[in-house]
DNA sequence: TAAATTTTGGAGTTGACACTCCATTTTGTT
DNA sequence: AACAAAATGGAGTGTCAACTCCAAAATTTA
């Protein structure tokens, strides 16, 4: 019965990594996921992958099966990273200066790149979404989490009082990412981050409306 | 001195085109816009757009000097096809009820492509943005004039007395049009057009916060 | 230490893709 | 009709990219 995942090595599916081995395989991924997000996946080359990891054609298909695998991981890792960070750096969102703290956050990450660069997820899910369900799949399945967040923190606002009875923390989870994606996108066109910032603070004016009950 | 467009043929410049040779040419633009809007740029080779606007190689680089040059085009096809469309379709954006026409057409519009595809000039970003300034720019140019349709539509309804003295179109109209783009893109993942949907509501729900004076 | 397993090196191979070239037909002009 | 210009057909060409293969080194396990 296959796995679904069938053109994943042995070595990629099973712990039997070595130290060693594992520290090479996370290497081609980094580096595979930095350059897939500033060309594009098809702009991005196995030997590009090969040579800026400083890895040989064996090793990387000793790891992975082939390029739509490594497509796969390259999405599990940015999702990670995308989870992780927002649980770390910005914490709960169940506050409004958590959620002020949280937009400084996002910002200043555009801001660190010069503007330049849209959402990790976003741009896989522009690049991948019409030529690999799977792919789409998985992202929204990652979109959706990041929404998780959010949806969280407002409906702890809600239930605390914060918010209005009357405000919907799916609805308003939901724009708020929307407002993420948006304003990362237009930023990245314009290179600059005031696109970024008038759409999250908007976002964040209209949570404001429904404060209290 | 360069045009900065050396790429074009001289077919392309100028008027010099047969009634019959604007003809492939829009095709062979039509259908190129179609393909690189589904499967991106790189992924969309000479070779399908040859073959499903039916010429031969010789016609197409006879229209345009390289694929760059195509991907030029494209941009401007999508450029017109999107403004023409908010134009028309939507008429001027200055008023609630005209708003909430709008925000059903561009639903409508998802809704019939089944919640697959992105935004034309979105998808084009992502794609090209980190790859291609120039597109870049022109594209940032694009999503500017869009942005001044909704700007102006908010100016009329501010200065008629709809919208509080208080309210600010030029934020107001990048905040919305963000809304599109990330509604549209969660809605590509996902494939259905919930996001796209709340995103705008949320977004003419805040302005609705900024009703009268 | 010896055998088994994992990791690495690097030279192919196959196919695809952007682009060229030249001859031929069609269309416009006088 | 005759000439010029534009449009088309289609067979190349050179390069690049994904993937294979076999053997050697390093590492783990017995």
């Amino acid at each position: 019965m296959a796995t679904g995942q069938d053109t994943a090595t042995a070595a990629a599916r099973g712990g039997n990594l070595t130290a060693k081995g594992r520290a090479t395989r996370g290497r081609i991924v980094e580096v595979a996921a930095q350059l897939m997000l500033e060309r594009g996946v098809a702009r991005t080359t196995v030997e590009d992958i090969q040579s800026e990891a400083r890895v040989s054609a064996s090793q990387l298909y000793h790891y992975f099966g082939d390029k739509k695998a490594l497509v796969h991981a390259v999405i599990e890792h940015m999702t990670d990273q995308v989870l992780c960070t927002q649980r770390q750096a910005a914490g709960p969102l169940d506050s409004f200066a958590a959620l002020e703290r949280w937009r400084d956050f996002v910002v200043d990450f555009q801001r660190q790149r010069g503007g330049a660069g849209g959402c990790p997820l976003g741009t896989l899910v522009s690049d991948l979404a019409e030529t690999d369900p799977q792919a789409r799949a998985e992202l929204a399945a990652s979109l959706g989490q990041w929404e998780g967040l959010l949806r969280d923190g407002l409906t702890a606002m809600r239930d605390r009082g914060e918010l209005s009875p009357a405000a919907d923390p799916d609805q308003l989870a939901l724009a708020l990412l929307a407002a993420v994606q948006g304003g990362l996108l237009l930023s990245q066109a314009r290179r600059d981050t005031r696109a970024l910032e008038v759409a999250l603070d908007t976002a964040l004016a209209h949570l404001r409306t429904l404060a209290r009950a």
